[in-house]
DNA sequence: GAGCACTGC
């Protein structure tokens, strides 16, 4: 191997910052309040990196509107800062501090972790809220962890969040939608709050942005001088991580075929390294599928190689399936895990110590001409990079081999990736502004501000729906009750249309089927079973009407798992399916929607379907030999998926849900329409398309 | 007859 690879100067576990401003305070180990002896789990806390940074912490949250702090994974940060926090008296007087993350999981895990460290019962003075799980007590919760989603919610009720004394902000670096829009909402929050602290917390350097971003406010607002104000100008700390070192490799020469170089870097890895596991890092589905398929087949006919345990690693994966890699590698044995971008953040393999980065993902990109969000495999980032070695270091030092060069690496791999806000379609995010009373939507102040063309898009899809009015405003009754149902507002077009259609118990079932990402089990190697199975619940109208089949089943059943399992259906996602309609229907009893069922009157359903997604209607092609259609809209050229019980039927006119767009689009979950219901449901987009008159 | 990185309310 030794020909092949160079080693890198590079160590992931330091920060090259080159930045100024950065501020690194030693103050010595400062004592617990608590004042009694230090249990085990007291002294834990103070081996973590964070502890030395405690009065520091302290020091500068008290004298700053807001402090960023960068630290490494491993640091502690997340569950010691809000422990400081509190025992400095930050949460006295019924306020309460505030944590967010981007994932569920990691709120509820790291919610116990600080219940348990404080010795308090979770949901009493340490508390979680995540969507389906609220495990507060408004009366004693002091602490309180969240998704950012949850606190984005929070504020429709809330708008300048009273209750909370200090919000931080965790994972920052990540810049999902949600964080950003939180983000630049906390900085309107803080002109009218100035006791109000911030803590912004990130894995990477590109803090000084981050600190430029959240300066202007105050500035703006003239606050300079007062004396009893915090400072205006955003305090930096620096906070290293626990992690070990992982030495880095790069190729000599690019490498045109990443799934077999990482195939055969596993094998000379095998071959030469000492045990311990190997993460993969390719880009999807067919990728791992494939390299999965190659190194099986090297072991079929080799002892040597025939100790691998080769195991893949993606979201479509059933619960057992991913299961398979949280158990432990047998002695004489090396697992190999083959994996998406899921391991690089929702998901920490123990045992891992070597790390093969291809350097590339699939990433959502979204054309605002078109309307159409396409899955792109592009280069990652230097931070993704270095969030990929970093899983290497865990339990003992690793090595990671990157699939390209380093020059590749030094010079030309961005920084940073581009943030999902300037990737993706902007319906949501914008309907949640104007809720929230955000009237300027094109002037908002962004970490990152989308293009225009989005947002333009974004208002025109929303003004279309009768959501915003001609002034760009939202719509009452219509416009209030869309932003307060959590689902594309298409969805939630289509459940208020259901009431007055008389069937919004069928709708509440679709709309949830909808929302989440499969009702199927994943069919890797049984597809014609899937098929059939498909079959035996398929209905002429098309996917919508399949599902309410699948969901009759489902309850006839008795909810079981077994009858999931034997039908090809995913039974986690029946369960979530649950669980949104259950969360939908009270919101429909709030809203005042009716909840009544049209029995088998699928002309109401379709017609509920088509008040929602009238804007993707479509019509076959006259004298198409191959089921072309075209949507209505825009003339685009698109196909029905072969997974929907239509493909193949080719029926005259239907709407879909969402496209998936490949070497062709093609439209997933489609069903039947009659053109005449185009008008009936949305006269003012299909009759009198007001080009001149669109809102701002 | 083909394919869907990952979250979240």
């Amino acid at each position: 191997m030794a020909q092949f690879w160079k080693p890198g100067t590079e160590k992931p576990r330091l920060l090259d910052d080159g930045e100024g401003g950065v501020l690194f305070f030693s103050s010595s180990y400062s004592s617990s309040s608590s004042g009694f002896g230090f249990s085990s789990t007291e002294k834990q806390r103070q081996r973590l990196p964070v502890y030395k940074y405690r009065t520091a912490i302290l020091y500068l949250v008290e004298t700053h509107a807001t402090t960023i702090i960068v630290g490494e994974t491993g640091s502690g940060k997340t569950t010691q800062i809000p422990q400081f926090l509190k025992e400095a008296g930050w949460a006295d007087g019924g306020r309460v501090i505030a944590c967010t993350q981007p994932r569920r999981l990691a709120v509820q895990a790291v919610a116990s972790r600080v219940a348990e460290e404080m010795g308090v019962k979770l949901g009493e003075e340490v508390g979680y809220t995540i969507r389906f799980e609220d495990l507060t007590n408004p009366d004693v919760t002091r602490v309180k962890f969240l998704t950012d989603g949850v606190l984005l919610r929070e504020m429709m009720d809330d708008p300048l969040l009273t209750k909370y004394s200090v919000i931080m902000v965790d994972e920052a670096h990540e810049r999902s939608i949600s964080t950003d829009m939180l983000l630049g909402l906390l900085k309107k929050i803080q002109r009218r709050r100035p006791d109000l602290r911030l803590i912004i917390s990130s894995a990477t350097i590109e803090a000084k942005s981050m600190s430029t971003f959240f300066q202007m406010s105050k500035r703006r607002r003239g606050l300079e001088g007062e004396t009893l104000e915090p400072k205006v100008e955003p305090a930096i700390l620096s906070v290293e991580g626990r992690g070990f070192n992982v030495q880095i490799f790069y190729l000599e020469e690019p490498v045109s075929d990443y799934v077999q170089s990482a195939v055969s870097t596993v094998l000379s890895i095998h071959e030469q390294e000492p045990p311990g596991d190997i993460l993969v890092f390719l880009t999807g589905q067919d990728d791992i599928d494939a390299a999965v398929q190659l190194l099986i087949e090297e072991g079929q006919n080799d002892r040597k190689k025939s100790e691998l345990i080769v195991l893949p690693l993606y979201s479509g994966l059933s619960r057992a399936e991913q299961d398979l890699i949280f158990s432990p590698t047998p002695r004489g044995k090396r697992k190999v895990v083959i994996s998406t971008n899921i391991a690089e953040t929702s998901l920490t393999l123990e045992g891992i110590v070597y790390v093969i980065d291809s350097g590339f993902s699939k990433q959502r990109f979204y054309n605002p001409i078109t309307d159409i969000e396409s899955l792109i495999v592009a280069p990652i980032s230097k931070a993704s990079a270095r969030q990929r070695t970093g899983r290497a270091g865990r339990i003992r030092p690793g090595k990671c081999y990157r699939l390209y060069t380093e020059e590749y690496f030094i010079n030309e791999m961005p920084a940073e990736g581009i943030p999902e806000m300037q990737r993706s379609n902007l319906v949501t995010c914008v309907i949640q502004l104007k809720a929230l009373g955000i009237d300027n939507i094109l002037g908002f102040d962004w970490p990152s501000p989308p293009s225009p063309e989005v947002m333009v898009r974004a208002l025109e899809v929303l003004y279309s729906l009768g959501v915003l009015d001609d002034d760009a405003k939202l719509t009452s009754p219509i416009g209030f009750q869309v932003a307060e149902i959590p689902l594309e507002p298409m969805i939630s077009k289509m459940i208020l249309a259901s009431g007055e259609l008389g069937c919004s118990e069928e709708i509440m079932t679709i709309a949830a089927v909808l929302s989440i990402q499969s009702i199927w089990a994943s069919s890797r190697g049984a597809q014609k079973e899937l098929d059939e199975a498909r079959l035996r619940f398929a209905a002429a109208e098309g996917d919508h009407v399949t599902f309410l089949n699948v969901y009759k089943g489902f309850l006839q059943s008795n909810k079981s798992s077994q009858w999931c399992h034997k039908n090809f259906i995913n039974y986690q996602a029946m369960k979530k399916v649950m669980e949104v309609r259950e969360q939908l229907r009270r919101i429909a009893q709030r809203l005042g929607i009716i909840m009544k069922s049209c029995e088998r009157d699928t002309t109401a359903i379709r017609k509920a379907v088509t008040a929602g997604f009238f804007a993707n209607a479509c019509q076959i092609e006259a004298y198409s030999h191959n089921g072309m259609y075209k949507t209505v809209r825009g003339s685009q050229e698109v196909y029905i998926h072969p997974s929907s019980v239509l493909f193949r039927v080719n029926p005259k006119w239907v709407v879909y849900h969402s496209l998936v767009s490949t070497d062709r689009q093609y439209m997933r979950n489609v069903v039947t329409i009659d053109p005449g219901w185009l008008t009936e449901v949305a006269p003012h987009f299909y009759q009198q398309r007001q080009l001149s008159h669109m809102p701002h």
